[in-house]
DNA sequence: GAATTTACGTCAGCCTTGTTGACTTTCCAA
DNA sequence: TTGGAAAGTCAACAAGGCTGACGTAAATTC
């Protein structure tokens, strides 16, 4: 299996090679959600309450329009997945204290089972495609996603990696 | 130099490399989706709209059930879709002749010059993330998303990345 | 101190795109 | 000739996006 892409080749990036990331992407995108969706489907959530609830695990007492801006959703939208998981005790939400205005968001214990169950798929899969490809592409992966983002979302990105 | 197949600092994957490779990944598709989201917008498709009209220009001629593995939906998903890019003259569908129950799809001109507009902005972003990673980048990015997929999308994957 | 802005929540309604279930038509193949 | 596969259609429903409008409390500005 001769896996062209080398050197020079950058000059040369034809059609069909940018069609192969393209069809990656969608393929692999379907991998990546897979394992999460099929845990989530049995309790009735979906995608949308995994995001929320892997950001505020990332960022916890981050407030609701710091979530809207990374999650990039109405806030009607959020809320309406938000509501359920405060009902559901898996969210805790708290006025501020400094501005009493703005709400904090934090997982519950209940909330951190669910998270680490979800996580723990996900970076199962991850882990294995690491494994299978390669130190090396790993970096490449890494850039090649953080090059393929909008500016915006790189920011947010970022100001998550570095620790928020 | 690098050779060790599952070389030690493959042991070293912590968490939080993982998770921002699962970060990466949720920020850079929706940077993967936006320029073709914004054309489909105003002309009133969606998403599923353009997956279709990809993978029929990627395989003319395919069958509906072919397309139906691809996209990995219900037949009456589709068919919505399907139905309205007919109606709009985008797409053809012809009664097979080998198997007259198969219908074979085809793009019309019209689709082909949206499929044109599509896939041209989608390569943009592609062509110019990849050229920002380098070329090294560009094999590893691809790896890791073959190893991310499901045995049986990557088996489509392979199929169509063969060329049929 | 009043007016305005901000952060959040909520109601109502709409759209896309996914789902299941039931039914029909066509037509290949055993 | 009959069973079953391929395709299409109708109906109903759900998740999760969206807009618009409205309310409330708190902060900020004038």
């Amino acid at each position: 299996m001769p896996e062209t892409p080398s050197g020079e080749s950058l000059l040369f990036l034809t059609d069909e090679q940018l069609r192969k990331g393209i069809e990656a992407m969608f393929f692999a995108y379907r991998g990546f959600t897979a394992d999460p969706d099929r845990i989530l489907e049995v309790m009735d959530y979906g995608r949308a309450h995994h995001r929320a609830i892997h950001f505020i695990h990332r960022s916890p007492g981050t407030t609701v329009s710091n979530l809207l801006s990374i999650l990039g959703v109405t806030k009607q939208s959020l809320n309406r997945v938000l509501r359920t998981l405060i009902e559901d005790g898996l969210v805790r939400s708290e006025k501020g204290k400094v501005d009493a205005r703005e709400r904090h968001l934090y997982l519950t214990d209940k909330g951190l089972i669910l998270e680490r169950e979800l996580s723990d798929a996900q970076r199962a899969r991850m882990r294995a495609a690491y494994r299978a490809a390669g130190p090396q592409a790993v970096s490449g992966f890494r850039q090649v996603l953080e090059a393929m983002m909008d500016p915006e979302m790189r920011r947010q990105y970022n100001r998550l990696k570095e620790g928020g």
